[in-house]
DNA sequence: CATGAAGTTGGGCATTTGTCTAAGTCACGA
DNA sequence: TCGTGACTTAGACAAATGCCCAACTTCATG
């Protein structure tokens, strides 16, 4: 009928399947499913992937990017805590903002770590990857060790993992963008302790903890 | 063969469920692979559980049973500060001891969240208000206002399930172990600004945050 | 206008899934 | 010893799923 050129299916499928991995699942998202929410055939599917694989390979490198954009776009700011502050309010906004996003990634975190081991964990990484990057140049006036980076690092994401549990649960958007600044308050009361501290924790003996 | 009553297999298919959800996913648990683990027969599940659902079901409900075990068997404290430490160790704890708990704790929650909408919070929901009870029942010496109290929990709730997201993706005990202090840490630093703010936050218009 | 590449589609295939049926087998009280 | 009821199992069933094929439509270009 539409007569879309493949380029733009393959945009529109794989926006259809973060929708239908949001509200289904995973192995809920089938590619009837997801065919239909892109208002297509499932034929039309393997026709511009050779595989669902394939087209959640496509989904997977999406949110890797969305994370990367947010992280990497936040307000910039001079003072590490500052950019810490800022990193953190983007990626909640961002899981306000879209509820299937949020859904998706926490899907395709679990999924693609029962999936494919050790190599299913990339968006992870990468997101803090960009994360610690975000924050030693946040920190270049003021350098700090990278163990405190990696530490911030974890919080940071360990704050943003836990908000978007809750806010996935509830789905309460009044409820969250209270909790959004519970939690900025409890990395602002937190960093300015750590900070205080110094450079090493007190039973500190092995390399940094990766995460 | 081995002539087991059905009480003892039912409990052996809870566990097998349990296993089989934390590596497959929950989708990926069938009655199959599940009857597998469980060393018993596809027909012999449904000997014990109508349904795959109704197996779900008790498992569901194992779950939420451990999490009261968790917070309500933690270290008595008098102090909220120290409640709250304990019980955020506990569950920090308790998470690290079973991978499978934690992958198929998770599961469900998203699980039930898509399945039953509402009603599918269940697990999480109780596990707030054993939290809310037993953090009310250590500040009854000093008594906070149940904000106060509300706000605690969710921060307590956040910092698990984001050392849990962090735990079950990377799955390094000695990290993990790392980072269990970390959080305590921030739940210090942040409880103890927090208790001497006062009852009520700066921006506080509407009712408390639920969770 | 012919033509061939790009896009579109209905229908079909093998496999997996949840569930059920009917036929066992065992233990134990009468 | 002989039921009788509790447990066990192989096999079958329909439905759903990922993938594929062969035929059809459109349209820019020669």
């Amino acid at each position: 009928m539409a007569r879309i050129p493949v380029a733009q299916r393959r945009r529109d499928f794989i926006d259809a399947a973060v929708e239908v991995i949001s509200s289904h699942g995973i192995d809920g998202a089938t590619t009837r499913r997801i065919a239909e929410q892109a208002q297509a055939n499932v034929a039309m599917l393997h026709y511009c992937y050779d595989s669902k694989e394939d087209l959640f390979a496509d989904v997977y490198e999406y949110v890797s990017g969305k994370y990367r954009e947010v992280i990497e776009g936040s307000d910039p700011h001079t003072t590490l805590p500052g950019a810490a502050q800022a990193i953190l309010r983007g990626v909640m906004e961002c899981y306000i903002d879209s509820r299937s996003f949020t859904a998706t990634t926490f899907e395709l975190v679990s999924w693609a770590r029962r999936q494919h081991g050790d190599r299913g964990i990339a968006v992870y990484d990468q997101a803090l990857d960009s994360l610690r990057k975000a924050l030693q140049e946040a920190a270049a006036a003021d350098p700090v060790a990278p163990e405190v980076i990696d530490e911030i690092a974890y919080v940071l994401a360990t704050l943003a993992d836990g908000f978007g549990v809750n806010w996935l649960t509830y789905g309460d958007t009044t409820a969250a963008r209270e909790q959004m600044e519970v939690n900025c308050a409890v990395l602002d009361s937190w960093l300015t302790a750590r900070l205080a501290a110094g450079p090493a924790k007190p039973a500190r003996r092995k390399r940094a903890a990766r995460a």
